[in-house]
DNA sequence: TCAATCCGTATC
DNA sequence: ATACGGATTGAC
């Protein structure tokens, strides 16, 4: 397999294996190969004796490593992943099999594969104590009077009891069958536990598991809690963060057997645990499950590829599973697990809406003065007796647009108008449109902010050019038209003087806050756990804001954030409340409210069915400039009944700005007015992309896949076409 | 008639 | 992508 990331070349070429390399060349093994004259890696996938191909071979140029880091199940699984989503083996490699580090798998001649890891869990081989846990304590689950060494394998079924079919797949999966499941999980802090009891009864039938979850802060969760089912010597979390060394070890003891147990974020799914007993994908609708490099596959898909091909077990759940997960149930391939509503009752907050008050969502003003007044007392009845009180508030980066603090004019780049924007740097603005820095004036984002994290910095306005200034009524200091969630916390910490604010959110990440009275603010997908029990009030400010996104899956994207957070609140028989600021006649807010969530996506889906979307159907997304989307659909024999929509703009936020940040030096701005010929920036000639949608019935999803990969060999190498991107199952459809 | 250039094709 | 071969074009 040659990484090359050309379509027309995603198949494999035969080479000569010298007889130096007789023994490092094994299948699964990296190599290095003279291809079209130039030396590329690959890897070897099959030793044979002979060739179809009627020309000469060449020899392998050298062997990089006798590691057979890919194995054939995730060779399948990769080439199965690669065609359902129009994309290359390559490029699905490139996802599942991390970069080689030399001296890591020269170093980590680890014990030879443990025997019998269910039976006897060793207690953490004096091997490095995992950082992660050592640094992050996680009370809520501290909580649970467990024994400081590992205990022996959890046999009791625990929360699972209180699911109808919990027993039965738990006895399932001890005897090493394989069910699948799409999971409701109970409000509360039982989740990982849960996890945990699932991939203990699978590990002793003899099978190995894996656990793909959204985040860093749920892989330290869910390996905490495997730590006390499984025992940590046969746990190993993989993640993005880990760096390149770590990131590797973890890799290779996983494929050399050593860990039977793989938790970590997306990625993850492409473990190569052997033996694979069960997958597990926890809140599989969290956009973070969704790859942004191609072929953009998303981790429950993956997930559901993989359980089919290895005959694995699988539960693919959170607290509201999306109408992707709930398809799963058609036809019986995969069974239902859901709370009865008298646990539910058991363990479910109460909920509240305050009403959809429409001065409320039109003025930021209105919103950051008035929280409504519901909201108020209950916090305040949380606080008086000891307890945290959540309040979700909408990301800053929702709508980031900054305005004049006095006349609330928005604050535009005065070379082209664009829209300004924090963009990470203090004390300086970038246009969105032209990338530009405007420099601020020192104090021209507002007062002190509570609570900061890092801590003011010094940090005057650097001294180039003039700071910002409202070209209408001259003010320097600005103010985020939509609040967000530092504006929020002052706002309620004046609401609620004396009592500390805690902020969690994209700068400062908390995983847990301690159980006393405390305001903790946080975006949504950043809450932090409360310990002893949740909180004891959740307030969920953001609900026009999650709503009123331009996006087809908007409302169960709102479901399942507020969910998210309000399962971190004590069950109403322990005072647990939550209050929603939006309207009660809303569906969203009726699940919630009801906390039916399976209800709700079984209208969701049922009505996409009807509009013809997915999952009922499958999409495909073509983006490109004009030409290259007219070029490819040209090229492409699609399937029958082939649905073909737009081609429309595509607005193009997304790529534009993050990545080319000014130079250090602020090279452009000082330079004074650019000469007048020159476009507004090198990349701002940026052709309108427009973006073509294309739908079948979901049967034809393959074929579909099938038709844009070949579409795009056809086009080959043109140059009009390099930009094209192909993404099946986009995760937005506007 | 030769060379520079274009286009299409294969890349083990 | 990139290298190569054959066809094509243009100048001498």
């Amino acid at each position: 397999m040659i990484d090359n990331p050309l379509t027309h070349l995603d198949r494999l070429f035969d080479y000569l294996v010298p007889a130096d390399l007789a023994d490092a060349a094994v299948p699964g093994s990296r190599v290095r190969v003279r291809f079209a004259g130039r030396l590329v890696d690959g890897f070897i996938l099959e030793r044979a004796a002979t060739s179809d191909h009627d020309g000469r071979l060449a020899p392998l140029e050298r062997s990089v490593s006798a590691e057979p880091v890919l194995s054939p199940a995730i060779a399948r699984l990769a080439r199965a992943v690669a065609d359902r989503y129009a994309g290359t083996l390559a490029d699905v490699l490139r996802l599942a099999v991390p970069p080689r580090h030399a001296r890591t798998e020269s170093a980590a001649v680890a014990p030879a594969p443990t025997p019998a890891l269910a039976e006897t869990p060793t207690p953490a081989l004096a091997e490095t104590p995992t950082p992660a846990l050592a640094e992050t304590p996680t009370p809520a689950l501290a909580e649970t009077p467990a024994p400081a060494e590992t205990p022996a394998p959890e046999r009791k079924p625990g929360e699972w009891a209180r699911y109808p079919a919990g027993e039965s797949m738990l006895a399932a999966l001890a005897d090493g069958r394989s069910p699948r499941a799409v999971w409701w999980a109970p409000p509360g802090p039982a989740w990982p536990a849960m996890i945990a009891t699932a991939v203990a009864a699978t590990v002793r039938s003899g099978h190995g598991a894996v656990v793909v979850v959204p985040d860093h802060r749920d892989v330290d969760r869910v390996e905490a809690a495997l730590a006390r089912a499984v025992g940590r010597a046969a746990t190993v979390a993989l993640r993005a963060d880990l760096g390149p060394a770590a990131r590797y070890r973890a890799f290779l003891a996983v494929r050399r057997g050593q860990a039977r147990v793989a938790v970590g974020t997306r990625a993850a799914v492409f473990a190569p645990v052997t033996d694979l007993g069960l997958v597990v994908v926890w809140d599989e609708g969290d956009d973070l499950h969704a790859e942004p490099l191609a072929p953009y596959p998303h981790a429950r898909d993956v997930a559901v590829l993989r359980a089919a091909q290895e005959g694995a077990a699988l539960i693919v759940g959170g607290f509201c599973p999306t109408a992707e997960a709930e398809s799963l149930l058609r036809g019986g391939w995969a069974h239902p697990l859901l709370l009865p509503r008298p646990e539910v009752r058991a363990l479910a907050p109460r909920v509240e809406a305050t009403g959809s008050d429409h001065e409320y969502a039109r003025d930021p003003a209105a919103r950051a003065a008035r929280l409504p007044s519901l909201a108020v007392r209950t916090a305040r009845e949380s606080l008086a007796v000891g307890a945290p009180v959540l309040v979700q508030v909408p990301r800053r980066g929702y709508q980031p647009s900054l305005a004049c603090a006095d006349c609330r004019r928005p604050a535009r780049c005065r070379h082209c108008q664009g829209p300004l924007a924090r963009l990470g740097r203090p004390g300086v603005l970038t246009c969105r449109w032209c990338g530009r820095p405007v420099p601020t004036a020192p104090d021209a984002l507002g007062g002190p902010t509570t609570a900061s994290p890092a801590g003011p910095g010094p940090r005057a306005a650097r001294g180039t050019g003039a700071v910002w200034r409202c070209p209408a009524c001259a003010a320097t200091s600005l103010r985020a038209s939509v609040t967000g969630d530092r504006r929020t916390a002052e706002e309620l910490g004046r609401a609620f003087p004396g009592v500390p604010v805690r902020t969690s959110g994209r700068d400062g990440v908390l995983a847990t806050v301690p159980a006393e009275p405390a305001l903790v603010i946080s975006t949504p997908g950043a809450e932090p756990v409360a310990a002893d029990g949740g909180y004891g009030a959740v307030l969920l400010l953001d609900g026009w804001a999650l709503l009123g996104r331009p996006d087809l899956r908007a409302a169960e994207t709102a479901l399942r954030r507020w969910a998210a957070a309000a399962a971190l609140a004590r069950p109403a028989s322990q005072g647990g409340r939550v209050v929603i600021a939006a309207d009660a006649g809303l569906p969203a807010v009726q699940a919630l409210i009801r906390w039916d969530p399976a209800t709700f996506t079984a209208r969701e889906a049922a009505e996409r069915a009807e509009l013809g979307f997915p999952p009922a159907t499958r999409m495909a997304a073509v983006d490109g400039t004009p030409a290259a989307v007219a070029e490819l659909l040209d090229a492409a024999r699609l399937p029958d009944g082939a649905d073909v929509l737009g081609p429309v703009p595509l607005p193009a936020p997304t790529r534009a700005a993050p990545t080319r940040a000014a130079s250090p030096s602020g090279a452009p701005s000082p330079s004074g007015g650019r000469s007048p010929s020159g476009a507004a920036s090198p990349s701002g000639r940026e052709e309108e992309l427009e973006r073509l949608l294309i739908r079948v019935p979901r049967e034809q999803g393959g074929a579909l896949a099938a038709a844009l990969h070949a579409a795009r060999g056809v086009l080959g190498t043109r140059h009009t076409t390099s930009g094209l991107r192909v993404q099946l199952d986009p995760p937005v459809i506007g």
